[in-house]
DNA sequence: ATTAAATCTATATATTTAGTAGATTAGTGT
DNA sequence: ACACTAATCTACTAAATATATAGATTTAAT
């Protein structure tokens, strides 16, 4: 399960994502948007800072931005970011690769072949979408437009 | 990522793959083979009974097997028993759905699209592993028959 | 200078994870 | 019937993680 922590963050990059091109965005918009707990936003929104996927500025008529377009922030990228491994156990992460310390020996762990392929079935679903994604599938445009056509 | 718990789990229960039909076999013989805290054990293997997963005897000569084939077992049970939901969030769960607290619209929730997806690619995974594909990736096996041919 | 905004530091609480200890119950073989 | 063995149950404990909150500080614009 995804923790909430990354579900405020991905619902925050819609957001953002929405705004992009239009200048900085205050959290206390992103919080009251998506009902996010405004101080608890504030420390995600410092991480995906931190990691390269916003940008910041201080003082008056200041707030956050992406630093790149929606297309190029993937689920994987956010969510390495916030919750750490996508992989189901460290023995088969690519980013945050580490010894299992329950294992004795990794050549001959069983379950090595069905993490790697659940690992990988993860990454083909989370590297290929993108907060691009998210702002097209949002249900409420689409309603406007099955309104409009109806 | 996957708790120690559920690795602990389906180690357990490839020992007893491997035991299948030959009788009961001793959480201590288990505990030893994969060197899981015996304890801790006994919880894990306790609950995998009362889920059906597995049939216990008690007494001199007991022990646990399982009560289904090997090839019946397959990874997505053992893990929600372990684990819960696998999907990555209440709201695409489809043994353990449940309004996500923080969404305040399920109708209009921006990630369900991805969410449900991303739960149909795990799926996909674990629903077609069972313990009669550990049993054949043991890489131990492979290494005997490799050593053989050279 | 005043104001508005992010940033930093510290704290709090609840839940989950991983594990231990000891008493109890139920079967087996003698 | 009895001793033994093995699962079962009850109750803890410690550490880590998740989910926040409070308040002071820094930075920039007007």
């Amino acid at each position: 399960m995804i923790s909430k922590k990354a579900k405020y963050a991905l619902k925050a990059l819609k957001v953002l994502a929405e705004e992009y091109g239009k200048g900085p965005v205050l959290i206390s918009y992103i919080a009251e948007k998506e009902k996010i707990p405004k101080k608890f936003l504030e420390a995600i929104l410092l991480d995906l800072r931190n990691n390269g996927v916003l940008q910041s500025q201080k003082g008056k008529g200041g707030g956050y931005m992406l630093r790149m377009a929606p297309a190029d922030v993937s689920f994987s990228k956010v969510l390495r970011i916030i919750d750490g491994p996508i992989a189901p156990a460290l023995c088969v992460s690519m980013f945050f690769y580490g010894r299992c310390d329950d294992c004795k020996d990794e050549e001959t762990c069983s379950l090595r072949t069905v993490l790697e392929k659940w690992r990988d079935a993860n990454l083909n679903v989370l590297d290929k979408t993108t907060l691009m994604d998210i702002l097209r599938a949002d249900n409420t445009s689409e309603k406007i437009i099955t309104e409009l056509e109806a």
